[in-house]
RNA sequence: GUCCUCGUAGCUCAGCUGGAUAGAGCAUACGCCUUCUAAGCGUACGGUCAAGCGUUCGAAUCGCUUCGAGGACACCA
């Protein structure tokens, strides 16, 4: 409709002789009486050919012709409204019925090779709230992503070497000792939360005192397996299965690390100093230098993440997403500094951060920590509020809101979350096609053609379009934003006329619109990774 | 102190590559169940888009300044 209406519109520029090839803005007002589409082009030109914008109208409508358009109208101060024959709309119904699982699917990807990492939680606790955000937003950007064509690999990085796994090996060890009666202290950071207590005394369950003897190396491997096992069982559950896992001891193995440190050497990226070998990325794009290589000879966190993305870039993405927690965006820059000294396009990783999650329980703010292990976790989110609610709840706000999460809200399970509202909808829908169902398609729609059919089919209609820009802007809380507004026009529809009636072809009719409408909800919902009910 | 992100209705948030009268939900008040799910529908109330200056036909949206909130500034990761 849209294509139309552009075309006959730079037909009617041209044969004005006005230089314009820009790309023409075709808006849908927000006022009904505005039109079906409209266009601010004569405001646009009015600068370009010094003209009233409401005479350039003029001239554009006057030689405008489009036969889809049944009526153009100019209104102050100079936008051209153009009201549609609504047949389209009909053309789409057929559409989404045939299409079913499909419609809204397109390949504006073509193919292109995304790779998306998110969450990458240590294995040193179990997934926290701020977490549950990050994989709702990353899951969701994947699915999106995917539906429309790219070819998206979503990655999990794993921390299973460095400072943080000794600590790791040394709190499970403490509370090992602790068990069986012994002396031993926590470290410094240690990790003092309940799965750390957990995994201490379900060795002693097993194998009582018998395993004191054992090395730090023991405790490590062991609590990283048990972590990572409760992680990605609960991100299981949270509807996110992963393409692809890397974790930094292959990466370590994959590549010599010091090799990659004497590659930012040879480019010149590096000095020593104090006995420490740096980098130099304030010569980049950072505002401070950072050691690589530590007076006592060990390398920092840095050395293994360089090598990291220096992988991933050797796996040949057009474009790679990194989703961290605001609280790295330090760290953004000495990651592109490295990527561009070791040659490759800084420009192709995007990182996105995304604001923490505050937590407000009984009214108040509570400050989260991991290390002394208070914090409400993803699986009690899940436990208590359901998946649904819990992805949905995160896909509904975009990433740079310092969002507020009220756990009291959140157990109650009350309307302030818009899921059940969609699911509503789709459940009442789904009552209804349990009395009765019509799979054949007419060729020609006779009885929908009242205000209410219209609004919310124009709203199915868009369906495509927004999410192609939820792909291209990254945004999936545009989804939920679409679908919450479908569900409302279904609602509203559903209120002021009746699906079964005494006439058997406006009964078929609108049984095949309230079931495009099921169909859309459900592939909406689908790209954030919620499962709506068919029953409530 | 330097650097990021943010500030929109009482609350939680949309709207931001500039467009027409700034939108939802919750809360508040009032209507609507003899017919397909009332977890619903409808009406009302609610705004100095933090403040100021600028850019222009036009600013919540872009720029600068101020104020406020959160975060980052390790030979920790």
């Amino acid at each position: 409709m849209k294509e139309l209406i552009i075309a006959a519109l730079e037909k009617s520029i041209s044969s004005l002789n006005i230089d314009y090839h820009d790309q023409l803005e075709i808006t849908r007002p927000k006022q009904k009486e505005n039109g079906d589409c409209s266009c601010n082009i004569a405001l646009r030109l009015a600068s370009i050919v010094h003209d009233n914008p409401m005479l350039i109208a003029e001239k554009l409508v006057a030689n405008f012709s489009c036969p889809e358009v049944k009526n153009v109208e100019i209104k102050a101060p100079g936008f051209i409204n153009f009201f549609v024959a609504k047949d389209y709309l009909l053309e789409n119904l057929k559409k989404v019925l045939i299409e079913k699982e499909n419609y809204g699917r397109s390949n504006i990807g073509a193919g292109q090779k995304i790779n998306i990492e998110f969450v990458s939680a240590n294995p040193t606790g179990i997934l926290h709230i701020g977490n549950a955000r990050g994989g709702a937003y990353g899951d969701s950007l994947a699915r999106i992503m995917r539906f429309c064509g790219y070819d998206v690999t979503s990655e999990y990085y794993i921390n299973d070497a460095g400072n943080q796994i000794n600590n790791l090996g040394e709190s499970i060890k403490a509370r090992y000792y602790e068990i069986c009666g012994q002396d031993y202290h926590m470290p410094e950071n240690g990790y003092y939360g309940e799965e750390i207590k957990a995994i201490a005394k379900e060795l002693y369950d097993n194998y009582q005192d018998t395993y004191l003897d054992k090395d730090l190396e023991f405790y490590k491997e062991l609590g990283t397996k048990k972590l990572l096992n409760n992680i990605f069982t609960d991100l299981k559950e949270y509807g996110i299965n992963y393409d692809c896992y890397t974790s930094e001891k292959a990466i370590s193995q994959k590549y010599d690390l010091k090799e990659i440190i004497n590659k930012l050497t040879t480019h010149g990226y590096t000095y020593e100093l104090d006995g420490a070998t740096w980098f130099k990325c304030s010569a980049l794009y950072d505002d401070k230098d950072h050691v690589l290589i530590k007076e006592d000879g060990t390398l920092t966190y840095l050395v293994p993440d360089i090598a990291y993305h220096y992988d991933k870039y050797n796996r040949g993405y057009d474009k790679m997403i990194d989703i961290f927690g605001t609280d790295h965006h330090g760290y953004v820059a000495r990651l592109k500094s490295s990527i561009k000294a070791l040659g490759n396009d800084p420009d192709k990783l995007e990182v996105k951060l995304l604001q923490l999650v505050r937590l407000i329980k009984d009214g108040n703010v509570v400050k989260m920590s991991k290390r002394s292990g208070k914090s409400v976790t993803l699986k009690e989110l899940i436990d208590e509020v359901g998946v649904n609610a819990a992805r949905y709840y995160f896909a509904r706000y975009s990433l740079d809101t310092q969002m507020d999460f009220d756990l009291d809200l959140a157990k109650s399970k009350s309307n302030e979350n818009p899921v059940y509202y969609v699911s509503y909808a789709y459940a009442r829908i789904s009552s209804i096609l349990r009395e009765k169902d019509i799979t054949e398609i007419p060729e020609k729609f006779a009885t929908l053609n009242n205000e209410d059919t219209y609004n919310v089919l124009e709203k199915v209609y868009a369906f495509p379009e927004v999410v192609k820009t939820a792909a291209l802007k990254e945004l999936p809380h545009l989804i939920t934003n679409y679908v919450y507004e479908l569900a409302g026009l279904f609602h509203s529809y559903y209120a002021k006329n009746r699906i079964l009636t005494e006439n058997e072809i406006a009964t078929k009719e609108n049984i095949l619109l309230i079931k495009a409408i099921r169909q859309t909800i459900y592939n909406a919902l689908n790209l954030i990774g919620v499962i709506p009910p068919e029953k409530m």
